[in-house]
Order: structure tokens, then C-alpha cells, then sequence
DNA sequence: ATTATTAGTTGACGTTGTCAACTATCATGG
DNA sequence: CCATGATAGTTGACAACGTCAACTAATAAT
């Protein structure tokens, strides 16, 4: 785990030119991209807004206000007032009374669902239709850069979206490498390691991988929409011991309860694989990892002070029993 | 380096659902976060469509034509005349006359360009304010994935733009396990090369970390906006011999000379460094890349048949002399 | 009971964008 | 050279989008 970072490591750079430009560029391409501009979306005959306001009745639970939607949108009573309008005109929704007669709840007609579908699927072939010629792997990539964004840009759907909410999977082919780097860049922006770690890591890494025990070892991986939130190793270090190594938890992704998750699964797995006891090495100044391991029943059993990644510290051994 | 790809493994596979969705939700986040749908641009007083096209305006050279911008954003004439026509009243460009004398070039007055400039840095300076809490690590993050994005979804201008264009860097931490990790997946990819591939790409990079002698030993990985389209090692392997190691170039960054560069800047550095011969390993089934050696001037010195990597292939030195 | 607030509607109105008609110029081919 | 057609840009009519403020009806606060 990689917290506690000291207040110069968070302090808010300013942002760097580069950076800017990239995201004004990417804006810029984005919004020809999703053609926003257009007036008529999708030639559904009614316009970009009202297609908006549409998805988001349709997503949302039955019985949804107009403010609540107005709201959510930005958008103007008025206006929306007038759309909602042409939408029960239509007859694609239908409208009751609250126990506030003043509100009229908002339902999806048959009807409604149906010309919603209709546009749904127009829309997802379109979008379809725009990365047709991307590889699975391609494709995999390109929901990892998308969830990057999101996560990075700070969208606040990100974490709670139907879709996403975050998941561990087990590791797949590249999966280590891409820790080991993203441990790598993160110890070293936080705490100034530098290539000594970078090197553990590797050696780690590939030695799990070279050595892989199925069915006694295991790496699991945290994502959200194909973007690595976090990892770690279970490796066999013998006499029925279990070694969790290399965890990390990103830090868009953290205080999403993911340190521990993975922490629980690795258990989880040691466990039922039939371990006697787990074991793992950490650094006294991760602190907050401390606490998850602490807090998951691992008990500090040695200490010893070192400076092999540059910085005088004290590395720390703990267990818990499994048994 | 990796490519010729067998047509099986570049069909078109039908975009899955989930790749879809999250490219929705990403359009979907992407237009509220740019705010394309607020009317008023930035509170200057004129829509977006105006900023556009006088971003477009500014940007291009003096004495563009309205026809040219009007094709370029998809503008109706009329509309596009008026907006001008108020460009103009403002007294933020002037229109000469061209050699055809239908056409009215025109060109931002220094009215104009203090206008722009103010707007722009005010653009700037709110792209800014939304990533300020970003340390560098995370803007380098943004920016490769926005860069992925881009290439990813094709957008033409991400290959031409001034900011970018592609270029070579040495490493950096974190590099080279990215490196390791990109590799396994492509070639798993492309190839269905599995853990052994991963494993030998693992023990190279950290070998290469662990011993890693400055002024005698680089990897470069090229870049365009941050995001990596290709990556060469160069390591010492004794007797003034140094040997090429993991080329290669990212799908969507081929037919750029990337991979000519990567090599040039390989040799160049080996050259400057005083090696007396430089040698590489590779497959005979990676044709594109033997292509390239060819082209560099390396020769073909041996082959030896192997099924390291699951399939029958013939492994192949190459070597090139340097004085 | 008075006052303020909230959900939603309606009318007036300005802005944005579309379409087609229009002027002025240029290009082409007999 | 003239007829024809295309092109650059303008203009007017008009529909759609969006804003603002006034309005109704119900609820909440004191």
C-alpha cells in the first residue's frame, strides 16, 4: 500500500503547460468526435437535448420529477418544462400526481421504452461503428485510457456508474508488468525510490511469473472499466506460507475500500488453498497500509532498519495464522 | 519488432458491449465535462460555435477564406457569413481581397488578437483550475491517456498536431516494465505467444534495470503526448558488442518511421559510444521488423529453429558493423 | 392567517441554426 | 465572345433552441 504521503507530495502543482494544451486539444477533438455539435441527434428528429433528457428518464427510476432532471442536467425549467411536454404529447411518457400534488412524477410509457430503444440502439451501433476496426486488445486499452480520464478528470459517475463500481479479476498476460511499473512511477513520486525498487519490482514480478504456482499462487488485479485500480501477489514462499507481495492501491482509487478487498482476497485464497499462515514485508512508513494490514489480523512479528531504497527505514515483518 | 500479423488476427472483430458502453459513458461524461451544451462560451459574450470559429481563425494562417472554415467545421454558410460579418463589426479581423475576387481572406486584427488572446488564456486558465490537484505524475498519466484515446479513436489531427508529432526520449522510471507489459500483450495479441514471452520480457527489462551502465547502456521510448508508441534497449553484452532489444511499435503508431527511428537512435548511440558491432535476436515470422534491420544495414548471420514461445518459428541473429 | 418557498407552466423574446434565393465573380466550352 | 454552370459570400424568412420573468397551485414556516 502506498499512502502517507508526506503534505509536499500532494501539495497541488501547478499544472504543467503541456498538460493543458493536451486537455484543451483532447477537448477540442472530443467534442467533433461525439459530433455534439450537431443539432439533430442521431436524425431522431428532436435535438441533442431532448435526447439527453430522454436517457436520463429512461435510466433513472420510474417516477422521476422534472426538477430532479432539470437539476441534474442544467437545464432550464422552462425548456424542459416544454420538451417533457412534447414527450407526453408523443405518448412516451405518462404522468401521475406525488404525495406533493404539486409534483407530476415521470414514467416511461410502452411506448416510450420503445422509441427510447429505438434510439438506444441506433446510438450504440453508431458508436460501434466508430471502433469497428480495434482488436480485442485494442479495445481493452481503450477502456483503460477511458477510465484513466474519467478517474483523472475527477467524473464523479465514474465510481458509482452501473457499469463500473470496481472489480478484482485475476491477473492476465501483461497484468505484472503493468504493476510493476505503475509501483515503480508511484514509490517514486511519493517517496523518491528510485531504481532499487524499480528493480525489486521487477524481480518480483517476473520470478511470480516465471515460478507460477496455479492453484497455490495468485495475482489479482482491481479495475474499473478496463483501468487498473490496484493489485496484489499471493506468492508460495514454502512451508505452507503465503507471502503477500506488491500491493498498491491507485490514488484516484483510494478510500474506495479496495486496499482491503484485495488484502481479504488474497486471504480469502490462501486460505481455501490450504496455507498455514501468511507473511509480508512492508516499510514502517506506510502507514496507512499498516493500518489495512493490521486491521485484516496481521500481527508485526520483526523489524529491521535498512536504507536500500535510498532513505534510512525500517522494514517490518508480519503474519497471521490462518488456521 | 512487431508486426505482419496474420489476416485472422486483424479481422475486424465486432466491438463488444462493454468496450461500447464505456465509450458512451465516456461521451456522455466527456460533453458535460467540456461543457459544449452551456451557450455561452466561457461568459465572453459569444456562443460556442463564434469561439470556434475564431479559435479556428487565430490558429490558421492569416487570410483564410470562409469557405475553407466553414468546410472544416461543418458550418452552414449563412451562418458562418454572420459570424464573421460580426467579427468583423467588432473589429477583430479585417477582409482583404483575393486574387479571386470573390473571396474575402481574412485576418485577425491586433484587436482581434488581443480578443483571442484574452479568451484563450481564460480557456486555459479554467482547463487549468479543473486539474490543479493533479501532482506530475498524474498529469503524465492524463496525458497518456488522453493521447491513447486519441489514437485509439482515430482522430486524425493527433498525428499532425504542432504540440505533437511523436518523438524519442530516453527512459524513465516505470518505463520499462510498461514496456514489458505492452510487449506481452501484443504479442499474446498477435501472435498467441503466452507466459514465456512475458517471463523473457520480465527477465530483460529488470536485467537491464539491475545492471544498467549509464553512457554504455539506454532505452528510448517514443512518445506523443505522453502517451508511448514504441520502445528500443540498448545493452552491452561484452567485447564491444551491443545488442538491440525489444523494439517495438505500437499498432496504432505503424507507418510512421517510428520503429527506423527507434533503431537509428539505437545504432547512432552504440556508434557514439564506441561499440564495435551491434547484434539482435529476433523471429524469422516477424518479417516487418527483419525488413527494417534489413534496411538498417544489419546482416543476417544465423538462424536456429525453436518452439520457445508454443509455435515452431526460427530464431535469427543479425549483426551490424560499426567502424 | 400571512408569508415565503417550491413544482411546474406559460408567454414574450432573443439567439442559433437552416434553407433557399440572391449577387458577384470565375471557369469552361462551343 | 457568350452561354452555362460553378463558386464565394450575403441576405431574408423561418424554425428550433434556450432564457427570463410572470404566473398558478400547492406546500411549509411562523
Amino acid at each position: 500500500m502506498t499512502d502517507d504521503r508526506t503534505p509536499a507530495d500532494i501539495s497541488p502543482t501547478r499544472p504543467a503547460p503541456e498538460t493543458v494544451a493536451a486537455l484543451r486539444a483532447f477537448n477540442r477533438f472530443h467534442t467533433r468526435f461525439a459530433g455534439v455539435l450537431q443539432p439533430s441527434y442521431m436524425d431522431s428528429g428532436m435535438g441533442v437535448t431532448a435526447a439527453r433528457l430522454l436517457y436520463e428518464i429512461a435510466q433513472g427510476q420510474a417516477g422521476v420529477l422534472a426538477s430532479s432532471l432539470r437539476e441534474r442536467m442544467g437545464l432550464d425549467a422552462g425548456h424542459a418544462s416544454r420538451i417533457i411536454a412534447g414527450f407526453e404529447k408523443r405518448g412516451w411518457i405518462a404522468r401521475g400526481r406525488g404525495s406533493d400534488a404539486r409534483q407530476r412524477p415521470i414514467a416511461l410509457t410502452a411506448q416510450g421504452r420503445a422509441a427510447f430503444a429505438a434510439i438506444d440502439a441506433r446510438t450504440r451501433a453508431d458508436t460501434a461503428a466508430r471502433i469497428v476496426e480495434l482488436d480485442r486488445g485494442q479495445q481493452d486499452d481503450l477502456m483503460a485510457a477511458l477510465g484513466q480520464v474519467r478517474a483523472l478528470l475527477g467524473d464523479p459517475m465514474a465510481s458509482e456508474e452501473a457499469s463500473g463500481g470496481w472489480s478484482i479479476r485475476p491477473f492476465r498476460i501483461g497484468d505484472l508488468a503493468l504493476v510493476a511499473s505503475r509501483q515503480a512511477r508511484l514509490y517514486e513520486a511519493e517517496y523518491g525510490w528510485g531504481r532499487a525498487m524499480e528493480v525489486m519490482q521487477g524481480e518480483i514480478t517476473t520470478a511470480f511469473l516465471r515460478d507460477f504456482k496455479p492453484g497455490r499462487e495468485q495475482a489479482w488485479i482491481a479495475e474499473r472499466d478496463g483501468a487498473m485500480l490496484g493489485a496484489v501477489l499471493l506468492a508460495d514462499v514454502g512451508e505452507d506460507v503465503g507471502q503477500l507481495r506488491l500491493l498498491h492501491v491507485e490514488r484516484v482509487a483510494r478510500g474506495l475500500g479496495i486496499g482491503r478487498a484485495l488484502i481479504d482476497q488474497c486471504v480469502g485464497f490462501a486460505r481455501d488453498a490450504g496455507y498455514r499462515q501468511m507473511m509480508l514485508w512492508t516499510q514502517n512508513i506506510l502507514t496507512q497500509a499498516r493500518r489495512l494490514y493490521e486491521s485484516a489480523g496481521f500481527q508485526l512479528v520483526e523489524r529491521e532498519a535498512h536504507s536500500l531504497f535510498g532513505a534510512e527505514m525500517t522494514g517490518e515483518r508480519w503474519i497471521l495464522a490462518l488456521h
